[in-house]
DNA sequence: CGCTGTGTGACTGGATGCAACCGTACCGCC
DNA sequence: GGCGGTACGGTTGCATCCAGTCACACAGCG
């Protein structure tokens, strides 16, 4: 290929840095609001995508919409289908249990990278999550504050591809958090509500190994319960 | 929004099944047709992407290009810069062992997904895929058999998402793996094939536990060869 | 009455053209 | 000689237009 003449193609690029809330770019605003609304519920697994009324939702012409959606696809959180359309994503009950068990074995390496960069300010923050979360009987409370918990556990980690890569596994399986949310227990939620303040506890006497266990604990039940609640996966019945 | 009307929208879409080589598709052609650009080398790390050569050179417009690198960018292997441009995602040394790390983690659970199903032919071609990584003394065709070793030793996992993730994180390190290969000695290389063996040896004995330590082992110890090379990452100096 | 073939509608995919932005180089000024 | 401002070229980003394709529905046939 023609050797990089041009001095332009010799400036280093910033670095990926804030894949969200980017400025005067309308395919990647249109790009994080479609994130959003699929992750808030607004569009749920297995409904159908337009292009045109994505378009004209958020203002802009099919192009960038259509960019947005090939993101969102690598993303996992869209599937398309050459010349018939874009669906949101839906997990079988088999695919979400991967997502688990990924989670499983890569949160904790997360953490791992987070912990010794939590201070107390940030600990007393996510202590004060965690009670807000046992006081809240809202679904949608409970589920934005327990993302911001574990988020902020994750806050200390100055890395680039990891947090990435978590973020995409929470926001692919956000929709079936929402759906088990609603059918746990008081005594499920009690659990919860122990480990949180557990992993706590082992952050703050800087024991990341109990860290990494309690993490991966909390996951695994996570998922064990999920799997208890195969009806999540089986409503919008499979089409004839 | 417009509740579902149209029948078209019920239609279930075909699970996402095939991320590669996808058929009348322009865009997915071109993106996929890139990938194995950048990862083939022809593209090193940090070079400009300009969409009118790309449109070019694979017969294109410039717009399933843009879709095409939107998708890549997603893929972590290009990174784009709003009005600014593309290029190819350049990983430090720090990002690099921050892939190698969740590869360290995340590739024994797909080799624990597919180790039951690898059946006695399949863990013969592994077996002979291993000897003429031994043999052969070019680097190409070195990465090239040990990129296959791996992804063949994958094959027996159903998996949809966890499979997608490994390649992708195979994909991003693929111009590091290349550069330190061209530095490792004899005995080195030697490790790697006895590595080979014994998870061959390990999958034979239905010995999975063992398998996943070996792949763990081996990553692991890739990692630590690299960090030992930082010069790798230090080839187009910093731009002031 | 059930099945097959064809027509129509609607949506997606791609190409072209134009506006906006960035980086560079040149020129004037301090 | 060094520095700031400005004009230019090039590239990206987006909107509009057109062609291709798929799904659905109806008519005809067995």
């Amino acid at each position: 290929m023609s050797a990089a003449s041009a001095p332009l193609d010799r400036v280093r690029p910033p670095r990926v840095a804030a894949p969200l809330t980017r400025d005067g770019n309308a395919s990647a605003r249109v790009a994080d609001a479609l994130r959003e609304a699929i992750v808030g519920g607004e569009y749920p697994p297995g409904s159908r995508i337009r292009q045109e009324e994505i378009a004209e939702r958020f203002g802009a012409s099919r192009v960038p919409v259509r960019e947005a959606l090939k993101a969102l696809e690598a993303d996992g959180l869209v599937t398309l289908v050459a010349n018939t359309g874009a669906w949101v994503t839906r997990l079988s009950l088999a695919e979400c249990e991967e997502v688990y068990q990924t989670r499983e074995r890569v949160e904790p390496l997360l953490l791992r990278y987070s912990a010794p960069h939590l201070d107390d300010a940030a600990l007393d923050e996510l202590e004060r999550l965690a009670e807000r979360m046992a006081e809240t009987a809202d679904v949608e409370e409970f589920l934005r504050l327990d993302r911001e918990f574990h988020q902020r556990s994750y806050a200390g980690a100055d890395t680039l591809v990891l947090g990435d890569l978590v973020r995409r596994l929470w926001n692919t399986t956000q929709p079936y958090r929402r759906a088990y949310t609603l059918m746990i227990d008081a005594h499920s939620q009690r659990i919860v509500h122990d480990e949180h303040h557990m992993l706590v506890t082992a952050l703050r006497d800087r024991d990341f190994d109990t860290a990494e266990r309690v993490i991966e604990g909390h996951i695994r039940r996570t998922r064990r319960l999920l799997a208890s609640h195969p009806e999540v996966f089986e409503t919008l019945p499979a089409i004839p």
